[in-house]
DNA sequence: ACATAACCGAGACGGTACGTCCGGTCTTGAA
DNA sequence: TTCAAGACCGGACGTACCGTCTCGGTTATGT
């Protein structure tokens, strides 16, 4: 049997001739930032598409396309770009706080830079296109999820939790954000600490006491 | 001198001519949900469109825009049409029992009827459209909180756990389900035993032992 | 009542972005110009809309906007396009001979390649749009009414006639003909050459007899 | 009994359910007949739609399509009304003044009443609708072209011109006339005596002088 | 040092779907 | 039956964006 070499990604009939990322240009790639970035702040949701970005950008359509092969892309660019550093949280000495702290200023940055928007976005636009899905499972989702990943590590290096590997605690959490992101509910911040302790109460427990969740610890 | 109440003029923004429930032809209301429901198994979630409904069905799209004054109206029209009564779940004398019953059925019944398209497009939808994000929230959400609360106020007749109203713990449960259906990520569905037991665990102690949460019995 | 506000009034200020004439793809133009040719020998008048002269192109409905502002500025490139040629008169040494050459010609155009119907089509649609109406008038009228002007020029030059810019002469050929063709009435085409030796005896005696109508040398 | 005159129309595959005219609604029919004469005054031509009429009337669509079958026969229903009347000219000795007289106090008419647009519209309608172009054919255009013949045959009991039946004369006299409505261009009013004189012109001098238009006495 | 690629802006292109409007038919309840 | 009211199916309207494709003009690499 002969396997074809061309054909390394299944089902990829994509010759697209691979832009030269160095050839790039930063004016045009932040042209194209702050035009988005604007536009979220200004405009409803609805008044967001590749055309006006372009037109406010003063860029051509194919640039983005270029550069972003799905919209998804462009959207965790920009939510990359100059937001990640925003939410860094110091040691606290305490999970609790942390958590806190960091849901606390995650909203903050939702709601000032107009990201949240972004994020609304970028996880409405991957319902109804697979690559977007994939960028949103494959570049974003982890990079959310490994802040939340540090925390916990943290606590764990201070003996604060057990060691454990618990995809459900970290889905609990970003669930419970992008529930109320998505139907624009969080009228209340107060809710947020709540929820917190709802959930370190969970896992504090969660070292082996129930037969039928004994397996947390093992989980994945 | 007479007052003509007909007055053209009126203010009011929308004054849209209100259509008679009454007259409304039921076989072109189910030939519509029909349509959406076979469409929704047979097709992606980018081919869903107005359009296509009517087309399917055999409808003027305007028949649609005239009993669905947005797209979410439509969808929660379709999930409520045949699909409530597929997620009642009988007293199991276990809460945790019940809640992972519930889970599991809405899962079930999301993938075989391809009603968690309609999530998810619904969803998606509300995103860039207030109408339809005001839908979601006074009409599809509400419908899907009740189950849940139906679940503990039942535990709390049983004595199992305290009396409270605790709208965290709906969030954080539905916020994980709305997460996996949205990423497309649940993969395995031992994660959702897991998921309850931590949330019940933060329940069942969230009976005023720290200060700071000691309100979790007094929310709302 | 909500009365649809058409833009008839529209102070015009319309500053539609003006597409670049130097880039217009000369193919697409010529696939439209083509298919409504087409089906105008094909399909009844009723048939002719953009959405079919589109699909019948292989066109973006866009394009067809794009560069006719309004229906009738699509109907008269047509009916410019490659007919105008057909009905050039050679000078015959008699102007009735040549008017009766003229509009036996021009019948024959309208009814071979379907043109007529592209004439009704235009007038009718000028009925209903303002934009129209000012194309039939700036553009399609006065191009009919040289060619007539022609032919009254060179019996001028040779002697035949007097001097005169006489519209009402031309107003009454050219209503003769659309008369007839908007109701779809010359069952006989000999009544063409009685027709124009009515006018020509008009013609001939209105150099100045009678006091009432002494002003037809005048005229304009 | 009387009988069932609704199956006078032979060849008709029409399974039309036969409307009584005696048991017709006068009020509805003046209602709607006075909702399209206000509708025309107040209106753009593009607004004149059946719904618009029906609604502005306060009377069902199906009301006026029971009533008439196509488009055509409401505007000439309309016109025959309540205007005829108004174009009747007395003998004033002379077929030019009389001509003159009926030009004008038809374009008088149709600019106070609006009916100008009627016959504008009903025109247009006639292009796309061969039901409606029958009617114009057979129901309006006669009753226009009997108003000349009759100030013709005024004029040859007169003495003042040859008995003839030149269908050409008339054909110019109205196609003029049209003509200008339709192109929204009589400007001046100046042209149609002038018009009226070179037709006339025409007219006398049409007794058998050219032996090629010798048949103009004898036509039809 | 300069040819030659790839970039860039602009926007035309073939399409799809939007949400609205109207045509013409059918249904309902009252008179 | 007729009427007012208006729901119904169908289909065209004119617009907005999609993602692709030229088109000159402008870098900026790499031999």
């Amino acid at each position: 049997m002969a396997l074809n070499p061309t054909d390394e990604k299944a089902g990829s009939h994509d010759h697209r001739p691979k832009p030269d990322e160095r050839r790039r240009c930063q004016r045009a790639r932040q042209a194209v930032l702050t035009a988005l970035a604007d536009l979220l702040t200004e405009q409803p949701l609805s008044a967001i598409s590749i055309e006006a970005i372009a037109k406010r950008a003063g860029v051509g359509k194919q640039t983005i396309y270029r550069w972003y092969p799905d919209r998804a892309s462009l959207f965790i660019d920009l939510y990359d770009s100059d937001v990640a550093s925003r939410v860094s949280i110091p040691d606290m000495g305490s999970l609790e706080k942390e958590l806190n702290e960091l849901s606390l200023r995650t909203w903050e940055m939702w709601r000032e830079t107009a990201r949240g928007k972004a994020v609304r976005h970028l996880i409405a636009t991957a319902q109804s296109n697979e690559q977007s899905l994939s960028q949103l499972q494959d570049s974003f989702m982890p990079k959310q999820r490994r802040f939340i990943e540090q925390l916990l590590n943290r606590a764990i290096e201070r003996g604060e939790i057990k060691r454990l590997k618990c995809d459900a605690f970290i889905d609990l959490l970003i669930g419970f954000h992008w529930y109320h992101l998505l139907t624009n509910t969080l009228d209340d911040e107060s809710a947020i600490p709540l929820m917190i302790s709802i959930l370190l109460k969970g896992l504090s427990r969660a070292d082996g006491l129930q037969p039928d969740s004994s397996d947390v610890t093992k989980q994945e």
